[in-house]
DNA sequence: GAGGAGATCGTCT
DNA sequence: GACGATCTCCTCT
């Protein structure tokens, strides 16, 4: 699934709105990771929306500091930070400059770079069916942690770096891709605000995380 | 395949 | 000092 198509930077306006709104069409679109002579990318299938100061299980819920700073500043900027003393989690800001919100980015499917992704990993393709192993590639990208791992992805590199600036090495594009159904259910590895309908996932796609809880979790298809 | 528990450390109180 | 927007390994069925 190599993009083919011309794709369109997403715009400061694109993230200047609700969480939800922003997190729900981000789906389908290209995260993509440019390095010196290569280039990583993958489509995103899954994501939270964080709303800000009045929702208890986002990061801004108690106010700004040092840490979640990004969250209340201007729209389209990366938010990374480092949890359970091993993972990085990538988000970006929406709403206005001085107006808490995110959305984090959970899974995606791996689209280039395929190789590269998996090494940062640690996961060898080269064994019998590996670039078309479906269990395997989940294994790039499929949550969180794993996604900043294959990208690369750290709070000391990344946490505040635009994803609008066209000189910025993290960026999402849209390359035309249409996400035909939705499903929406309650957040995952949280313990406030647990029941909220904030997590956005395209149906049916193998490549999303969670697939434990994701099975007894109740969707309802937008 | 499903479920449980440990690892590990930055951030906040 | 406690907790956490996670992941992986191990055990059990």
């Amino acid at each position: 699934m190599i993009p083919t198509r011309r794709t369109t930077p997403l715009s400061y306006a694109f993230y200047d709105r609700d969480p939800r709104k922003v997190a729900r069409a981000l789906l389908g679109k290209l995260l993509i990771r440019k390095l010196p002579g290569k280039i990583l990318s993958g489509r995103i299938v899954e994501t939270e929306a964080y709303l800000g100061e009045d929702d208890l299980a986002a990061h801004s819920a108690a106010g700004k500091t040092d840490r979640n700073s990004i969250l209340f500043g201007p729209p389209g900027y990366a938010y990374v930070y480092f949890i359970y003393g091993n993972y990085y989690c990538l988000n970006v800001s929406c709403l206005p400059d001085g107006v808490a919100g995110g959305a984090l980015f959970r899974a995606m499917e791996p689209v280039a770079g395929i190789n590269e992704m998996a090494k940062a990993r640690g996961i060898d393709l080269s064994v019998a069916g590996g670039a078309e192993n479906v269990a395997l590639l989940r294994r790039i990208s499929s949550g969180p942690g794993r996604m900043c791992e294959a990208l690369g992805v750290t709070r000391e590199r990344d946490n505040g770096k635009s994803f609008v600036n066209t000189r910025s090495d993290l960026r999402i594009v849209d390359d035309g891709y249409r996400v035909s159904h939705v499903v929406v259910t309650a957040r995952i590895g949280i313990t406030k605000s647990a029941d909220r309908p904030l997590r956005y996932v395209i149906r049916g796609n193998p490549f999303v995380s969670g697939a434990r809880s994701a099975h007894s979790a109740q969707g309802v298809i937008d």
